[in-house]
DNA sequence: CAACTCTACCCTAACGTTAGAGTAGGGATC
DNA sequence: GATCCCTACTCTAACGTTAGGGTAGAGTTG
């Protein structure tokens, strides 16, 4: 046992957890502010979501706020069904759109055009979620029809 | 290719797409009408979830319209996020309510303990999915709210 | 030293995706 | 009217993919 301990989201432990403000944050503490788990951390490394900013001279991997609130768009992200490989498309796509890197007009409208395009797969994924949490809520209540009356677990009649 | 030569979910051939009134359907009528893929239909077969009622001489599938209405049971459940495994336990438990086998008390507690308790994590599901949704709308506004309005591909400003 | 992290590797679920071979049944042929 | 053929449909088998989970064994940090 080493590690996440199997668990989901990093228990807390001592050190790391202390300095929320410092510029640069180890695994663990990432781990538990995005509720991610640090397979998926290091998982969004390996398909080249987020990179840490630095690596300690050990090799630890060192997080600033900027990465976290990467991985923090990518959390939001991930309701809408995009793939990983999509997800690091359309942030390179803001990135560079953000990034004051003065790029030309061409450019600019090819980049508008992926998020365009993305926006509206997320419009329509939306749709299917609407769907979905209908015959969700209809299943459900569908179940729960087929109980007698939320009785009680033993005694019989 | 051959097969479903890559698509998902059939296009309509001509043959067995007639006799929808018919006792026995093969598989691609199983697969339009369910819309589901013909891969998935027969891996709910490997994993024992919904086996066809019958074989042709040759070994081809055959359903029932009561094999079809599993296989819709199962497509709602679906997004409740069960694994596959659940679904088959689940709908054991509801057939052996239903089948008029004359249970004992036991067992009959038993069952609707298990219909019960998927009832719960059902309910729980809907809250997820309640929240996932939020996301996603909250997520795509964000998105939205990037592009300079809708405006037409070409022409930079 | 204790707590934390590293790489590397194997595992899973729920299908997708070929590949190669056989089947169902109607039409053309003899 | 039996045979052949053709095409659409289906079969099994088996590897590929996605998004991580889990574990081992070794190293790092405070």
């Amino acid at each position: 046992m080493d590690d996440n301990g199997g668990n989901d989201t990093r228990g807390g432990g001592a050190r790391g957890t202390v300095a929320t403000t410092a510029r640069h944050m180890q695994i663990g503490e990432v781990a538990t502010r995005t509720e991610l788990s640090l397979r998926t951390i290091r998982h969004y490394e390996e398909t080249g979501l987020v990179t840490p900013s630095a690596r300690s001279q050990g090799g630890f991997r060192l997080y600033t706020e900027g990465d976290v609130a990467r991985l923090m768009v990518i959390r939001r992200m991930k309701p809408l069904g995009f793939t990983l490989d999509q997800m690091r498309d359309l942030l390179d796509a803001t990135d560079r759109l953000d990034g004051g890197a003065a790029l030309d007009a061409d450019e600019r409208e090819a980049l508008l055009g992926r998020v365009r395009t993305y926006q509206e797969a997320a419009a329509e994924q939306v749709e299917k979620l609407r769907i979905q949490l209908a015959r969700a809520e209809d299943f459900a209540d569908t179940l729960r029809a087929r109980l007698p009356r939320d009785a009680p677990a033993t005694r019989t009649a």
